[in-house]
RNA sequence: GCUGAUGUGGCGGAAUGGCAGACGCCGGAGACUUAAAAUCUCCUGUCCAUUGGGGCGUGCGGGUUCGAAUCCCGCCAUCAGCACCA
């Protein structure tokens, strides 16, 4: 038995954390030799609050797959970097009067002294913040460039208002109708926006994903939030002798079209107020519905209002019929043409509707009942009730239908999506300053790219004002400026951009972090991209990463970037709740926070025990203990170096083993499955005590496997053992000769039913195995007296005797 | 309502057609110790028998198969996302 020094993580872990600094061990090489890989965790924001330990799930996680990929000979880039824009440290500066940017520097270093104990092994010198002049100085001529191109808009329209942040939201940032950030009310109120026209590049985001290799739920968030949907648009003939287009998926049930409905916002309402007998009671409708927020409308969901136009009449152009024309707020002005054909017999909504205003329900599909339910069904209906259709399929009727409607000029194919413009303006202090002037004269005009960055100004209040201006609208040395094209008086936008904007597009930055001709050379882009492997969160699934594949998407078409799509991989970790299994959150006092965990056990237990605690891609809640039990596991490893032996290679008794952990360890690695991994080597380890003993070979080995998650005391075991540097040497390969044993021990089932085991040559195939069984007394004893009727054999598993 | 996922010991979980419960936590017993902690060894789904063993068991009900946690059909429950998108 050796005598071996106390395991003690913090001076362990502090030693090789300087160390990898000095060494810049982790830094990514210039050259472009290697092969590159290049993985991605989402960049913190930096809360005042610190890092939790959600963070290190997904750090760790892909800290395992680079820290691997440099010891299989890859030139990695494993970069960091900081989303610091944004309301919790704008609302900070509020409350304390202390300037957003003091506060975003103190909170960025807390997390970078926090990531640096947990020993993740990332290139700091490319380090990126997104409140860096340097840095949005990019952002902006990204901006500038959508501009250009005619996918920045402004325009006056009704946006998703947050009455408690005073500032308008995106749709994806509206959750169940209240604010997603801080759980506000959210109202509708017209307001002048600047939007970006992402539904330009709805079909193309939706094209990308059968490029890439994304995990199957963030694939189908993503096609369902772009909501592809192909029908038709119809032309109906009104009494005031103008036509009312309308869009529909199922023009095959067009004769039983009995009615129509608009939405409320639908300008027809005003351009024939004059025909309308009932305006007045329109006129309330329409502003009652105004009124609602997002929330009470899902509320109401359920029960369907609606009102009749008076004066106005429908023609349904297949079956002749006048039909009336309703206003409902179920339908809606934004999606379609804000204007229905209401088919009562065959949509759930239009049917509730029908019912409830006695409207005529005329079934045109066969096969349910009409009378008690919608019949929806699209694969068994035959069509009735349809002149030219009756007999059809719904496909064949959709083709035929709308052939006639082209052929008589009353409607034509179209396709739409679900995918709105993204709202790209906020009346917020702490974000990057839209570069644009207005002028009287020439319109907007971008501020020229020679004078970004443009940067923010200094002010006193940093709170946005009670009616909805920016805080920068304040500022007026700031706003009144001249314009960069005829030198008039001219203002500034006030309005800043949203937190996505700087994340749309920073993996592009650590790629070539500190370059000032360009937000990056193409050569390194080249190189680098795309990301090979991105990890992150499911509630980015529809927004950062939808926003970031779209600016992606915009720089290959103008020609700045290299390829289509930015992210090669995209995977997804669980969430880590409170050990009372519900999430974590400070007013339900289930917090854990990490530099506690990292000072009772150490940077490589919790490292370990986020990795172990469960399936990766699952909700998980937490335990001191089982992380206590992480750290009870390092201690055996540690103390594995005293029963270790002078043999340098792997004992044959232990080659099996060994080789089959290498093997395992590998592969669970690739695919996320970090807890079997370390099972696989708290097994080898329970095996080496069995044993008493270990030789230098088989130490070495066991350090290696474990090195990317435990890579503190892994190097300092390496280095009293005289193994070198483990990040400096090759992955351990696996032999596949050792895995091959003479015999295997198989299950023996009478009937399917376990009844015993036996070891048998482990070449023994399914051809020979009656004849061997026939002869093998252990088989004969279980088997009894008992007619053989059939054998089955499994190599290597089981052996099955089916008996009469 | 739609979409996707999940359901296995006291707990986290493993096994994706072939020995259910690997690995860990909690708990129990023993060894070491003056003692405690730490450590080491053993036990730990459940019921019956307790000497070898046997029955039951992966949300519920059916089915396919020599064999099902795993595949199929029908339910139930939980979680997440979307939600009047025509």
């Amino acid at each position: 038995m050796r005598t071996i020094p106390v395991y003690d993580p913090s001076t362990i872990e502090r030693k090789w954390q300087q160390y990898w600094e000095e060494q810049g061990t982790f830094n990514a090489e210039a050259s472009h030799n290697k092969p590159k890989f290049y993985p991605l965790i989402e960049f913190p924001y930096p809360s005042g609050m610190g890092l939790h330990v959600g963070h290190p799930r997904s750090n760790t996680a892909m800290d395992i797959i680079a820290r691997k990929r440099r010891m299989e000979g890859y030139n990695v880039l494993f970069p960091i970097g900081y989303d610091a824009f944004g309301l919790p440290t704008e609302n900070y500066a509020i409350k304390t009067g202390i300037h957003p940017a003091i506060v975003t520097k103190q909170n960025v270093d807390l997390f970078r002294k926090q990531l640096k104990r947990l020993g993740f092994s990332f290139d700091y010198t490319r380090e990126v913040n997104t409140t860096d002049p340097a840095y949005y100085k990019w952002t902006q001529f990204i901006f500038l460039k959508l501009f250009e191109h005619g996918l920045a808009y402004k325009q006056e329209m009704p946006v998703n208002w947050c009455t408690s942040c005073k500032c308008g939201l995106a749709n994806e940032e509206v959750v169940g109708g209240v604010c997603e950030r801080c759980g506000g009310e959210v109202v509708r109120r017209v307001k002048s926006q600047w939007m970006l026209r992402i539904t330009e590049y709805a079909q193309k985001l939706l094209d990308g994903l059968d490029e890439v290799d994304f995990i199957e739920k963030v694939r189908v968030q993503q096609q369902n939030w772009i909501g592809r949907s192909e029908g038709a648009e119809v032309d109906f003939a009104l009494s005031t002798g103008e036509k009312l287009t309308v869009y529909t998926t199922r023009p095959d049930t067009l004769f039983g079209a009995t009615y129509m409905v608009i939405s409320p916002e639908h300008p027809l309402i005003d351009t024939h107020k004059a025909v309308i007998g009932n305006y007045q009671a329109l006129s309330a409708y329409r502003e009652a519905a105004a009124r609602k927020s997002d929330f009470e409308r899902t509320e109401m969901n359920k029960d369907k209002t609606g009102i009749e136009i008076d004066g106005i009449r429908a023609v349904n152009p297949a079956t002749g019929a006048q039909i009336p024309v309703w206003v409902s707020d179920y339908v809606l002005m934004g999606y379609g043409t804000g204007a229905i054909m209401a088919v009562p017999a065959h949509d759930e909504r239009d049917w509730a509707f029908a019912k409830k205003f006695g409207l005529p329900i005329v079934e045109v599909v066969s096969g349910g009942n009409v009378q008690e339910a919608a019949y929806t069904d699209i694969q068994e209906g035959i069509l009735v009730n349809s002149g030219l259709l009756n007999g059809l399929s719904v496909p064949q009727a959709k083709r035929t239908i709308t052939d006639w409607l082209v052929e008589q000029g009353l409607g034509h194919r179209k396709t739409n999506y679900k995918l709105r413009d993204w709202v790209f303006s906020r009346q917020r202090y702490w974000g990057e300053p839209i570069p644009l002037v207005s002028c009287e004269h020439c319109g907007w005009v971008p501020v020229p790219y020679e004078q970004l960055p443009l940067t923010l100004p200094e002010v006193k209040k940093f709170a946005p004002t009670d009616d909805g201006e920016s805080p920068l609208a304040a500022c007026s040395e700031w706003v009144h400026t001249i314009c960069p094209r005829c030198g008039a008086p001219a203002r500034r936008e006030t309005d800043t951009m949203p937190q996505w904007a700087g994340s749309s597009w920073y993996f592009l930055r650590y790629i070539d972090p500190h370059n000032d001709k360009a937000f990056a050379d193409m050569e390194e882009l080249s190189y680098w991209l795309p990301v090979d492997w991105y990890n992150g969160g499911m509630e980015h699934t529809t927004l950062h990463l939808l926003y970031s594949r779209f600016w992606h998407r915009f720089l290959y078409d103008i020609g700045l970037v290299p390829t289509k799509e930015p992210y090669a991989k995209r995977t997804s970790h669980g969430m880590i709740l409170g050990s009372n299994g519900e999430k974590m959150s400070k007013s339900r006092g289930n917090v854990v926070n990490p530099d506690e965990v990292v000072d009772e056990l150490g940077a490589d237990s919790f490292r370990l025990y986020e990795m172990f605690m469960g399936a990766f891609d699952q909700a998980i809640p937490w335990s001191t203990d089982g992380a206590r039990g992480c750290r009870r596991f390092l201690d055996r490893v540690w103390r594995l170096m005293e029963m270790m032996n002078d043999e340098e290679g792997v004992r044959p008794a232990m080659a099996y083993d060994l080789h089959a952990c290498i093997k395992k360890v590998s592969e669970d690695y690739e695919r996320m499955k970090f807890n079997t991994a370390i099972a696989a080597m708290m097994a080898l380890v329970n095996t080496l005590y069995e044993a008493k003993s270990v030789s230098r070979g088989e130490m070495k080995v066991l350090v290696q496997l474990m090195n990317p998650v435990a890579p503190h005391i892994t190097e300092e075991i390496a280095a009293l053992c005289g193994f070198g540097e483990l990040a400096r040497q090759p992955w351990p390969a696996y032999d596949e000769k050792a895995l091959v044993l003479e015999t295997v021990e198989v299950a023996v089932q009478i009937n399917g039913k376990l009844r015993g085991r036996l070891t048998v040559p482990s070449d023994l195939t399914r051809e020979n195995a009656p004849a061997y069984f026939a002869g093998d007394e252990g088989f004969q004893r279980l088997l009894g007296d008992k007619q053989l009727k059939k054998l089955i054999y499994v190599p290597g598993r089981l052996v099955n005797a089916v008996v009469g």
